[in-house]
Order: C-alpha cells, then sequence, then structure tokens
RNA sequence: GUGGGUGUAGCUCAGUUGGCAGAGCACCGGGUUGUGGCCCCGGUUGUCGUGGGUUCAAUUCCCAUCACUCACCCCA
C-alpha cells in the first residue's frame, strides 16, 4: 500500500469541520478589521526566501524543500507566507494607490523537520500582514485580533509574550553587549551554542538547554539597548495592550528564528502543544519591503499554526458529524427510483437528505437512517405507491404521519427543522 | 540529522519455556418475511508493518528496513 508522505497528513470528514469552524471565524474576523485575502503560489524561486527569511537560519540552511526544475530554475516550496506576500505587494505595486495594505493568506507551508506532536512537514499558516503602518498601534491591532479570534474558539490558558528586537541603530550595540557576554561564559555554553555565538547570537538566548539558561540569567536585555525611536515605539505598544485589557508577558529570550524582524515581537504560546508552545507569533519586520527591492515601507504580521490550533480548540469539541434532516427509505425497485427524485429535489431545495441506494430491506434502511443521527425517515414501498401517500416518521417521538405525494415536497420542508 | 517508545481485525488492544491468531467495540445477517436505539443468536474481517536469518516449526528469537509517535534542534 502506497502511504502518504511523511510529515504529511490527511483532514477527514469528522476533523475537517473544525477546520472549516477555525477558518470561517478568521475570515470573518479579518473582514471586521479591513483585512483582504490574497492568494499567493505556494513554490517560489529559492533566491526570494534566502534574502527574506535569512541565509544563516535554520529554516534556509536545512528545512527547505527545494530542487531543481526541469527547466533548470532553483525553486522552493514556501517555508512560510510573508516573503510571498512582501513579493506580491511589491510586484503588483499594491502599495501605490495607498502604501497601507491589510493582508491574510490562509495555506499550506513546507518545512522539512522531523515531524512531532504540533509538529509537521506540511503544516497549515493563517497569515495576515499590515504594510506600510509605521506606528505600533498596528502590532497592537495584530495582537488584538489574534487574541480575539483565540476567545472566539474558546481557547483558554494563551499567554502572550512580546519582546522588542530593536533596529539597524540598536541592534549592533546589543550585539555587542551580548557577544562579550557569551565570550566571557565561554564553555558552559552547549555545543549549538557555541556555535551560534558568532554567526547569529541573538539565536544563544532562545536556547532551552538548562546550562545555556543559567549560563545567560544575567544576560543584557535588549530592552535596555533600545534606541529613542524604538523605547518610545515598545512604549506605546504596552500602552496601546493595556488600554485593550491585554496582559501580556515582557519576555527579553522572545527571539524568533527569521532574520527579517525588527522591533517588536510577539508569540502567543499554550502548554497543551507538547515541546511546541507556540500557536501563533508574528512582529515587525520594517527593512523587508525595501529589501526585496520595494520601497521603504515598515510592515508588521504574524502567522498562526494552523494544525495546532486546531488541536487545542479539538480538545474541547465533540464531533463534527453532520446528520441528516431527512433519510429516504425505499422498498423495491419502482419505489426506489421514485424516492431518488425525492432525494435530488430536496437536497436541491436546501435540505440534508440521504438515502440507501441499494436494495436493502427497511430494517436495515432504518438503521442505517439512526446511525446516521437522521431526525425523520420517509419511507416509501409498494402500498405507499399505490395509495400515493408516503410515511414520514419523527426518529425522535416515534409518530409516523401520511404525507400525501401531491404535498410532498412542502410537508416535508414544513416539518424540517429551520425551514 | 540524533535519541527513546510503538507497529497484531475498520477502531482500542490481549497474546512466554517458539506449536492451528484472540477479545471488546464496529460491521453484516437473523430473532421481528415492512420500522432504528435495548436484548438474544449467528457471521465476516488479518500478507501479526516489510524483507531476510535461526528453527521441524517464528506474532514470539536475531539482523535489517519502513512507518507511526515523543523528545532534542528549530519553529507555526
Amino acid at each position: 500500500m502506497i502511504q502518504l508522505i511523511r510529515g504529511f497528513k490527511d483532514i477527514l470528514p469528522g476533523e475537517v469541520e473544525l477546520w472549516q469552524k477555525i477558518e470561517r471565524e478568521a475570515r470573518g474576523l479579518f473582514e471586521n478589521f479591513g483585512f483582504r485575502e490574497v492568494r499567493i503560489p505556494i513554490m517560489e524561486k529559492t533566491e526570494l526566501f534566502k534574502r527574506s527569511i535569512g541565509e544563516d537560519t535554520d529554516i534556509v540552511e536545512k528545512e527547505m524543500y527545494t530542487f531543481t526544475d526541469r527547466g533548470g530554475d532553483q525553486v522552493t516550496l514556501r517555508p512560510e507566507a510573508t516573503a510571498s506576500i512582501v513579493r506580491a505587494y511589491i510586484q503588483h505595486k499594491l502599495y501605490s494607490p495607498d502604501p497601507v495594505q491589510r493582508l491574510y493568506v490562509i495555506g499550506p507551508m513546507f518545512r522539512r523537520e522531523r515531524p512531532q506532536k504540533g509538529r509537521y512537514r506540511q503544516f497549515y499558516q493563517i497569515d495576515a500582514e499590515i504594510f506600510g503602518v509605521r506606528s505600533p498601534l498596528a502590532d497592537a491591532q495584530l495582537i488584538y485580533l489574534l487574541l480575539l479570534l483565540l476567545e472566539r474558539l474558546k481557547v483558554v490558558g494563551a499567554q502572550t509574550h512580546i519582546n522588542s528586537l530593536g533596529c539597524q541603530a540598536c541592534r549592533p550595540d546589543f550585539r555587542a553587549a551580548l557577544q562579550k557576554l557569551l565570550a566571557s561564559v565561554g564553555d558552559r555554553l552547549c555545543e549549538d551554542c557555541a556555535r551560534r555565538k558568532d554567526r547569529n547570537p541573538l539565536r544563544v538566548l532562545d536556547c532551552k538547554v538548562p546550562a545555556c539558561r543559567e549560563a545567560l540569567s544575567d544576560a543584557p536585555s535588549i530592552v535596555d539597548y533600545l534606541c529613542g525611536d524604538c523605547r518610545k515605539d515598545f512604549d506605546e505598544l504596552q500602552a496601546a495592550l493595556t488600554s485593550l485589557g491585554i496582559t501580556y508577558i515582557l519576555d527579553k529570550r522572545l527571539v524568533r528564528g527569521l532574520d527579517y524582524y525588527t522591533r517588536a515581537t510577539f508569540e502567543i504560546q499554550t502548554g497543551e502543544l507538547g515541546a511546541q508552545s507556540a500557536v501563533a507569533g508574528g512582529g515587525r519586520y520594517d527593512k523587508l519591503v525595501k529589501e526585496l527591492g520595494g520601497p521603504d515601507l515598515p510592515a508588521t504580521g504574524f502567522a498562526i499554526g494552523f494544525d495546532r490550533l486546531a488541536e487545542i480548540v479539538g480538545l474541547q469539541a465533540g464531533d463534527y458529524q453532520p446528520r441528516p434532516e431527512v433519510f429516504i427509505a425505499a422498498l423495491g425497485e419502482r419505489s426506489r427510483a421514485l424516492a431518488f427524485e425525492w432525494c435530488c429535489r430536496l437536497g436541491r431545495e436546501g435540505l440534508r437528505v440521504e438515502m440507501e441506494l441499494g436494495d436493502k430491506g427497511l430494517k436495515s434502511q432504518m438503521k442505517s437512517a439512526d446511525r446516521l443521527g437522521a431526525a425523520q425517515v420517509l419511507m416509501i414501498g409498494d402500498k405507499e405507491l399505490e395509495e400515493k401517500v408516503a410515511i414520514l416518521r419523527n426518529m425522535q417521538t416515534k409518530e409516523q404521519i401520511p404525507v400525501p405525494f401531491g404535498t410532498l415536497m412542502e410537508t416535508v420542508r414544513r416539518l424540517t427543522k429551520g425551514h
């Protein structure tokens, strides 16, 4: 048997309804807040991701699905959405009528990592970006939107972590201070951190090895190194969050693994995903648009891990079996032919209707109706065919009423909930 | 890429000195020859993950491999 690719998964009936629900809520909220959907390709030129995410990141170094296509081009299955959205924003000059654009994307991303709880090689993200707004109010709005979505989905126990990574002006100073400390703690760092401390020192802050955390317990906080502008922005963000009633945790270890982030970063964390704590994350990337060849416009955005969110929401959700409003049980070929017509017409009228298309006994058909949770069963056999009166049974009350063929459509519709 | 755990029926899982592969649930049929759930009776379902080795004999022991899963790394 051919099985699906490792780290990929099928979302089957019963679970897919949950995904649809999450998607509906998200789309609804995005509309309320002025976001518009964009649909972008799932493959891009490899160069795009290298330049945006950063050559030294894990994603680019070892996780991308990159290959040479038949024409010899280097292409990559997108590992995240922001790069593509920025590319589209620039390519189609979406900034030209108005630099301020709120865009969202829902779709699959691909990273070749070892799968585990809350982590897949094809995973889905709900991605939102605000272009052209320098004010930290944009970041606050994103966080608010994020928490609102979680609230609507009845997620409890989510924590908001925020940090600022500074900008081109203040980050070098911090970086120098951090490297000084890293040099002084020397061999107390784990192997990975020893390697990272020169190439990407900020990442060391994110390390979970106890020895490293210990060694870094009095690491400089980037917040202390922020330049005037960054400081002011960060204060403003916090003030905005507070006035929105959002409680957050100042998390100076919140670094994030993509190089394009500047200033505000944030993450929504939960304890229900095994070793994965982030259900959503994001931040500001004020230089990326320019670096990818566009105008010098700021931007900020977030990504929600759809799979992870579904896992959390699914914990408190029941099954999502849709129940037919009417099940038609027919006995004999002629009855079945007529029942089939009814079935199609009722479906066209907007009723949820099912019937047995094979040659089964009444008992077996009643069983099916029961198993499906049908509210009513419409029965027809030789006798009914002759008298031109079908029988409609309410499965809960067991009450049965005769329904003349002539009034059938209208009677069934009337007796069906919600019609 | 590294490490641990697990692969037996559609599902959840039993299965030791190596000797014909099991239970519950589900499904199908009957009891009720035209009426669901409860009950009773009967029935179906397996390359025991895959390939090799040892053995008269392997689900069981050995090797390899694949998959799932959890963790490291990193992230959503």
